[in-house]
DNA sequence: TAAGAGACCGACTAATCAGTCATAAGGTGT
DNA sequence: ACACCTTATGACTGATTAGTCGGTCTCTTA
């Protein structure tokens, strides 16, 4: 059986996801995951602290993930394409953590710092700095050429949502990293 | 003296932005908005219809902002940018507007249908079909161009606040809207 | 086997919340 | 002068919430 920290993180994901973090009681996620109130509150301290353990988990699992696909002899742009595929892809089959994380980034629990800090936006910032001494990429700021690339993930993901004919046309995201890729190339 | 339903939404923008949503009480609202909690109910049934009303509220204006700026012989290109600009500055302008429109629209409160109703995205949408059938955009979906062009506003006037040095930086701007324009483009 | 620590329980509470209601003042048309 | 509508008040309520607490169970280590 897995363990009671883990199971109360993915519960509260599936209901946040659904419901919001206001509209969803500790209580009810407590019950939901098949525990006590208490416990709840013995591995995450306040509300606050369980909604924060949860993005750590999501970025890491994204982070784990999209390594996880690069390969060494790639070149930039195909470096550039796999991360980009992956995180698409990613939370598309991850639909939840996916609205999680919408949510939250737009949430007063969220601050910029906390996400500059995490090693996945740390390898993508280098990844910009690289393309940027390359000549590659536009002179622009390299955490804001991450943020562009970002976004359009998230645009991406949200379109591919509602119009689910598209999620294995391969050609058709092909065409969308060209977006993204003219975006940010000199 | 302002009428009290203004106010209401005026004062009620102001906390949404700080606070969020949740952590605002309606009470709240009324007693800082200097009015009774009752006429607060009276002109907003519910708590939902008070922020749905902020949003088209909102949605009104920057649509009026960005139809006073464009002029009848621009080109296609410089109609966009015209557009562009306009949300980049009206959304730094007007902060608390901006704070208030993403926590809605990535909240249970939101949907993409309402969004799609509004006189501003189908303004935007008849201008992505229009650079389409000139073959300058890229063979994508109307709807998509426009939430490219959305998400990178969202994003350049994120970063524009965090680094205000660039804010009235023209040259700065003009290469943030090329971004724009090359995702877009052909 | 004793003792200390972490995991676990669920009833409980103090505070907070969205929304109600009885009441009344001011304006407008008849 | 009457009826009626809109605007306005603020005390009130029933439901809900995050977080607490006293105590039990189980595992580890000396």
């Amino acid at each position: 059986m897995i363990d009671k920290r883990t199971k109360l993180i993915n519960t509260a994901k599936t209901l946040f996801a659904k419901n919001g973090f206001y509209a969803t009681a500790t209580a009810k996620i407590a019950k939901e995951a098949g525990v006590s109130n208490g416990i709840l509150f013995h591995y995450f301290p306040t509300k606050a602290e369980l909604i924060h353990a949860m993005y750590y988990d999501i970025k890491d699992r994204i982070f784990n993930y999209s390594v996880s696909q690069i390969y060494k002899e790639a070149t930039l742009k195909e470096s550039i394409y796999t991360l980009w595929l992956a995180a698409v892809e990613w939370n598309l089959e991850n639909a939840e953590d996916f609205e999680f994380m919408l949510q939250f980034e737009n949430s007063p629990y969220f601050s910029n710092d906390i996400e500059k800090k995490h090693k996945y936006v740390q390898m993508s910032i280098e990844l910009a700095e690289q393309g940027r001494s390359q000549n590659v990429f536009k002179d622009i700021n390299a955490l804001l050429l991450f943020q562009i690339m970002s976004s359009l993930v998230e645009t991406n993901v949200k379109f591919l949502k509602y119009n689910p004919t598209f999620q294995n046309d391969v050609e058709f995201k092909n065409k969308l990293f060209e977006i993204a890729w003219d975006a940010i190339k000199k």
